[in-house]
DNA sequence: ACTTCCGGGACAACCCGTTCCT
DNA sequence: AGGAACGGGTTGTCCCGGAAGT
């Protein structure tokens, strides 16, 4: 007897990971008010009886989305690279270089699906907020931590704040993010980079080491 | 004295004019998708009859807040005020200034008008976009406008890229706002706003004429 | 001062008659529930105000177009026809190229305005059942009369019943064009008018006088 | 006994079966674009989720109606009785009689729901017009079949063409219960009956066998 | 007398998150 | 886990009328 289908479950992975998954595309696309279960389902080739067996919620299942998928692609873009490292300058460019090789040319569509999703949520759900803001939190404290190593190293002038250069660098980020979506274009972003990289000059040492 | 252009102060003002205002503060509070016609129906006393006599659909009355409220309030808190200087640092922290006086703490909570539409709607009506879009290039050429008077006039040194460091600055605003409102706390924006005064310090001559 | 324009009335027709036409074409193409009062005001490039200063309602404007417009195209093809010959079988072949002449081919798509109207109003509608049903009366005693002309000229044999006879050609002319409407395809009526004429050769005396 | 294609019997039928055959008497009654889904909701008990489970359109529930509800009716009273005869004109009759006992009276108030159908919906929408060809046709091609088996079995005279005798006969059918409709009044419909019994009798073979 | 602007409100179809029974 | 049913909510349509101007 053939029983070398072992893990027959695994064949279709799990199904609640299969929806997350979907879930996270179709929210990245229209939004998580303008994703629809049905739309995900469909993708998933799964039935609301399964997905009210994982989910008790649509709600439920956007923060799953923010908690898993998300979360987890900041940190490993982000988190896990700054950590790593004591020269800002360096890291932040190499995270971002991460960045595009995972999302392509989809932030120029799409934009940032973390911050898509506090724009469109912080205002209107509490819960919503709270799970991508302790994500935010460790994006900038990621920030905040090269920036303070950078202060050590001698890589940084001492007369930052490292606070406000992280929530400086971050809040330009997404913005930059978010002008080229609105622009289709990648245009505003390099120059974005551009000003950046400049920016990030003004804070090395004037005569280094 | 010239009273012909008196309109006979209608006692309800204008139909056309109140449904816009309305549509501004909920499209402000839950998105274009979130804002219900029978909400801002509700605000103004009027009627389904009354609005589709106005707007041919709820899409024509987003475009209509687009192009009448949020064009205006932009052109009057920035390109008016930046228009007037030849002083990038001044008129930059005047014109957020006025913004402050304009929406109050509202940034904080609902963030920027047209940033919300422009992340909510921009992937998924063209039409949408090219509206925002439009109002996002006056306000950007704007900020290129009093750069490139500030460079003439010798308070921006001579080296940076108008473009660029509009781009920079409007990402980084943006950016700031939409960091405070998912946080809920000024403190963001006004570490946004510290870093920022530095990055525009660093914009000065050396040696002030 | 200025009198010549004397009639400024008719200089535009007469709103009233010009939207009784313009009904007619529509109630033509989509029914009386299918035609929408702007699309008539669109026509005629009237406003609602106007139309509701010449009739009470939709529905009145319907009768009128049954009165007015549909009971004209009847009388003028058929009972004028009709009512000045005694040779039925001729009289009706001649009123069937009048008609074909005034409708042309729009028989085959939109089928005869009369049977349209009745099929769709009178179960639901008395009044217009009634205003319908004045019209057929007059049609279908013109076809008894020309019967009864043709019994005694001798065109007719005399054993028939004027009345069944008026019926029987008045149900399959109807018949014959809601088949070829649905057929859209001028076909089944050919057929119809073939069997028709050896239908009505069968009313032939058999030694013609 | 088998009793595996024993339906459990479900207390409520099948909510579909049971929403075409209340959207058939409401169509029946109003016409298609007169027939409101929330009427034939009302009559099922249930609920507009339901309703769009099963079909994806208003439009759908009317083609469901044609294909399921009126096709098998005519099916069996016309098309069914015509293929076991070879003499059309009893034949002809027993199905008249058929279908005066399937729908009574209604045919004076209500007329024939497949020719309505056919009235109001053909030159609006094709996919209408399609499907109910579909059952025209069927019923066309069993009056010409049996037309050709009586010309075989010398119950009918050789010189007919069988096709225009069929389009004849239907035509002639459906404007007669068209007729007696718009009169609320079966006297029309007797007449034409009278007068189609004389029309058969030409058919008929001088002297029989 | 006739027209236009503006507005009213019921109701249409359709969508969508959710629950319940199997 | 499957899928039928639920029910409230959404946008948009359509017939109709009032107020005021010309």
């Amino acid at each position: 007897m053939n029983n070398r289908n072992v893990k027959p479950a695994t064949a279709h992975k799990n199904a609640r990971e299969r929806i997350v998954q979907a879930a996270f595309r179709e929210i990245y696309k229209h939004g998580f008010q303008g994703m629809r279960v049905d739309a995900v389902l469909d993708k998933t080739g799964l039935t609301k009886g399964a997905f009210y067996h994982h989910f008790a919620s649509k709600q439920n299942l956007g923060l799953a989305v923010v908690d898993e998928v998300i979360y987890g692609s900041i940190n490993e873009i982000w988190v896990d690279t700054l950590a790593a490292s004591d020269d800002p300058v360096n890291a932040i460019q190499e995270a971002l270089e991460k960045a595009a090789l995972c999302y392509g040319m989809e932030f120029i569509n799409l934009g940032c699906p973390l911050n898509n999703l506090a724009q469109e949520m912080s205002p209107i759900d509490e819960e919503f907020r709270l799970h991508i803001n302790r994500i935010f939190h460790q994006w900038r404290d990621a920030i905040v931590g090269v920036m303070q190593r950078g202060v050590l190293a001698g890589n940084v002038i001492n007369s930052i704040d490292p606070q406000s250069v992280a929530v400086f660098v971050l809040a330009g980020l997404e913005g930059g993010i978010g002008l080229a979506k609105n622009e289709r274009d990648l245009g505003p972003f390099v120059r974005w980079l551009d000003e950046m990289d400049r920016y990030l000059e003004t804070l090395r040492p004037k005569n280094p080491k």
